[in-house]
DNA sequence: TTAGTAATAGTAATTATTACTATTTATGTT
DNA sequence: AACATAAATAGTAATAATTACTATTACTAA
């Protein structure tokens, strides 16, 4: 992987927020800062960024959400307003648990709690 | 809600696999029954049918897969041969965990396990 | 400094899903 | 049984998210 302004400053777009942002919300981002940048470059970047570990994907309905913060956590999902907010709710017994009773290698654990988060009462 | 045969049809093509089906593949059997049905029709009932509780929806990368088992589960994916797997991981803990610590209302719990399938060792 | 090749911009293509509309059909009422 | 009404359908067009393609640009190692 060859250095590139444009992966270096997606990688700081992601890592700037907390919202989970879509890639055309980076690509938005991204255009302020090279005003010719094209959308194919932010997924392509993204999906290298993944691969590499610097960032997590987050599968959201029917579009793909990106995540700076790759430590285990797992998601609460506002379905009112579709926020997506951190918590940690599992230990990696959960992995244990899989790997003795599935015989199944655990690489990544997605959970996303869908419901009504505190805004709305 | 009113009869149709493509519904009923739907709804029973759903119920006779385990394997989490796409819309599209859906279609395909439908077609077999109902020549003429048409990709909307499965859509749209596929919606109802999971508005009224008949089935479970399934966010899977860039699809929707769907399952007619709607009771609390969670599923092994295997990142090699695409295989969801059926398994019953969490109890109802979390749902009380997450509405004491966050007044999150929950509706559902949706986890994916990502690793690989004992097929592949 | 240059040669090689990875990355890019711009555009076209693909895939999954939803929207639209004229027609059909299930069902409650006469 | 015939009818009216509104929900459901088939077929098609439109949209949204993502990937593929290609000629050009620009890192980087020699």
């Amino acid at each position: 992987m060859r250095y590139s302004l444009q992966k270096e400053t997606i990688r700081e777009i992601v890592k700037s927020t907390d919202s989970h942002p879509t890639a055309d919300w980076i690509f938005q981002r991204a255009k302020r800062k090279i005003p010719n940048i094209s959308l194919g470059t932010v997924y392509r970047n993204l999906k290298h960024l993944a691969a590499e570990g610097f960032l997590r994907v987050i599968c959201d309905d029917n579009s793909t959400r990106y995540d700076w913060n790759t430590t285990p956590h797992d998601h609460l999902k506002c379905s009112i307003c579709g926020d997506l907010i951190d918590v940690h709710l599992l230990d990696d017994g959960i992995r244990k648990t899989v790997k003795k009773n599935y015989k199944f290698e655990v690489d990544d654990v997605e959970m996303i709690i869908i419901g009504t988060c505190n805004k709305h009462e």
